[in-house]
DNA sequence: TTGGAATGTCAACAAGGCTGACATAAATTG
DNA sequence: CAATTTATGTCAGCCTTGTTGACATTCCAA
């Protein structure tokens, strides 16, 4: 091809030489400082830690949700799980139900107090994105979401699928 | 406006829905885990974490770096950053050297094998940024970009600036 | 020379990962 | 029915990596 030029021999694909690719790795790490920042804050006050915002999270995306489905989504051991779970279902954030189905299983529910620090988190960090996303633009938008869901291993791509449709 | 519909009420504004701000809060999430499990395993071979990691990562982009600048890069206490950059610097990964200009300061730079070590970490990481990249395309990862460069905090993004003309 | 800045170090502590071992209850299978 | 598997909980101990506080050293600059 004539018009073949640059480190990456072709012109096409000047978007993947190492330095793009490191760019957009050190984007991935700043970026996700400031996802995690404001509601970083508001848990420090509570004495809560990322760990309980991603068991609030999920258990709100998913009322109901049993302790075996929650670990495969965050990809942690039980043993850790548990002890974040212990505490939320302790402070009344948490409600946990025995299964009716499957008795072994626990459902597990937000609390009324549980659904306000979920909403107090999510409305902080969807501030956030929303004045990302607005700055952006929407084809942005939807670049933004390709290049993620293309990063994401196999497994995580199908947690994440899973409520697309929403 | 006539045309105006939806939740948003604004059908130019569909993409900031709290349903599509959350879908963008779960790909960074899942995203992110991706992002960091190629070096992690790498990592943990060694004994390592992600702390090193990004301690590497910053030293070779900037060799000759004093402590300082890495405090505010990465955002942790100089306590913290000691302890890893002494296991970095007693393995014989990373350079100490007291500063001409200012003897008070440490320029830090990788030794061989640190620079070994970053090329493993960083070779995997960019393997999978570049098939995420070659996979969404060049105008999705311009979008990518965007919405991670809106996402960061101010300070963030003056480090991140820093460096965006390679 | 004195103050302040940059750095290093020690100690203590906490969150939140991990492994391993073990208990219990309930479902499932032979 | 008995044995096994599954889901969950819990205890103990370890690691990394963050925190604060205190204090020493070195050295630049006013």
């Amino acid at each position: 091809m004539a018009e073949s030029a640059g480190p990456a021999g072709n012109e096409t694909l000047l978007f993947l030489t190492d330095d793009q690719i490191r760019k957009g790795i050190e984007a991935m790490f700043f970026a996700y400082r400031g996802f995690t920042a404001d509601p970083d804050r508001i848990l420090a006050v509570q004495g809560y830690g990322r760990a309980h915002h991603r068991a609030i999270h999920f258990i709100n995306r998913s009322p109901g949700t049993t302790v075996n489905n929650l670990l495969a989504i965050l990809g942690v051991t039980k043993q850790s799980l548990n002890r974040v779970l212990r505490t939320l279902i302790d402070d009344g954030l948490v409600l946990s139900e025995v299964g009716t189905r499957d008795r072994r299983e626990r459902n597990l529910y937000l609390t009324e107090a549980g659904a306000a620090l979920e909403r107090e988190l999510s409305t902080a960090q969807r501030d956030r994105m929303r004045a990302a996303f607005r700055q952006a633009g929407p084809d942005a938008v939807a670049g933004f979401r390709r290049v993620l869901e293309a990063m994401m291993d196999g497994d995580m791509r199908r947690h994440y699928m899973r409520f697309r449709e929403f």
